[in-house]
DNA sequence: TTATGGAATGAATCGCGATTCAGTGTGTGT
DNA sequence: ACACACACTGAATCGCGATTCATTCCATAA
């Protein structure tokens, strides 16, 4: 009966070896038949289910991305307290999320721009849903007068994904140990809710 | 005896052509021959000033990232006032001269990483610079006790360029008129030196 | 046991594009 | 006028790698 029991399994099998891919050389630089090795397949297995080279990039993005949302706002539901604590929060879970998943930060991180604006009009929709549990947040505190309303929601979403996505390349690129990210999700937190200035 | 007038333009030209390639199509999809004709030079012609594609990628960026350092340094040593002042002065002038050098800040922006990470083992000294210029101003604003002493420079840096780099690509990708940075500019200063948190 | 259909294979194809190089043009010195 | 040197040209080469497809495999059902 069973004669697909390893069709998703497979399908999954090459996202994975494709991650481990492009998280190491990149796009360009992987071969198909590199993937389909570490994927344990043949070649031609891939275009079963994937149309192309590009799809199989396009779906990999995707599917992680969404994942990651999931676990994202299903923490950020259990976080108790206000609209900056949440912030907090969702800082901390970026890090925590990359040290756990170090290939998909690897591959987000770096792929994300070439792929948003060269591989072919790909739009990207899943990243614009990221940006926007952010920009949320900060609506949330703004209308609950935890958070300067003179700051555009729009703009401020992006600096601080911005910044955290820069502190999180320089962590991924510098192969260390397992990372501790404690230091660093704190020093964000810390500058972005408070700011630069010495305050006596 | 001039005979060799042309020869450091033509060389220059073939880098104009490269960066507005670069910036339009990406690396990997732009085709040394369009570069050429960019250029309008022959397709061999180019290997008679670079040693290969991926030397002219790592030329370009080199001096590029030189020209703009230059520029940045002077720009700041004009700029009369403390630490804190010079960093909303570099918030602004990156911004300024993203939007006096479109396909430069674009180039930049989206090449950067991927550069940095899978061209070769280059590893980018001209950027390092760019952001030694930052943690700078940041530490001697530690000094003279106008910044928070508890912030790693070295961490905040990057944060800031990152903030600066997302928000950039953002402008840059949706292609629009002139662009006008002064929000975006004035936005990212705000939030750096006071914080997200409203204070009465 | 055999037939059937869908999944999987991987060797062959085929186009693309970086790089080369034999040839052309031009300025300079004799 | 001639010969040399050197920048330049662009068509031909050549390797690479994405994609295809004829063939094989295998689970199921008659």
């Amino acid at each position: 009966m069973e004669k697909h029991r390893n069709t998703s399994e497979k399908r999954e099998r090459i996202l994975e070896g494709a991650l481990r891919a492009f998280a190491q050389k990149g796009f360009f630089n992987t071969k198909v038949s590199e993937i389909a090795s570490e994927a344990g397949v043949a070649d031609g297995t891939i275009y079963l289910y994937f149309k192309n080279k590009d799809d199989l990039l396009i779906s990999l993005f995707e599917e992680r991305m969404e994942w990651i949302i999931e676990r994202l706002e299903t923490e950020l539901r259990a976080v108790q307290g206000n609209p900056v604590d949440k912030l907090r929060a969702f800082v901390h879970m970026h890090f925590l999320l990359a040290v756990e998943h170090r290939d998909l930060a690897e591959f987000i991180t770096v792929e994300l721009r070439q792929s948003a604006k060269f591989v072919k009009e790909y739009k990207n929709p899943k990243f614009a849903d990221y940006l926007k549990i952010l920009q949320g947040l900060i609506e949330q505190g703004q209308e609950q007068g935890l958070i300067r309303s003179d700051l555009d929601s729009k703009i401020i979403s992006r600096a601080i994904f911005g910044a955290l996505d820069e502190v999180l390349l320089q962590l991924t690129l510098s192969r260390t140990a397992p990372m501790d990210v404690h230091e660093e999700s704190t020093q964000i937190s810390a500058i972005l809710i408070d700011g630069l200035i010495a305050r006596d």
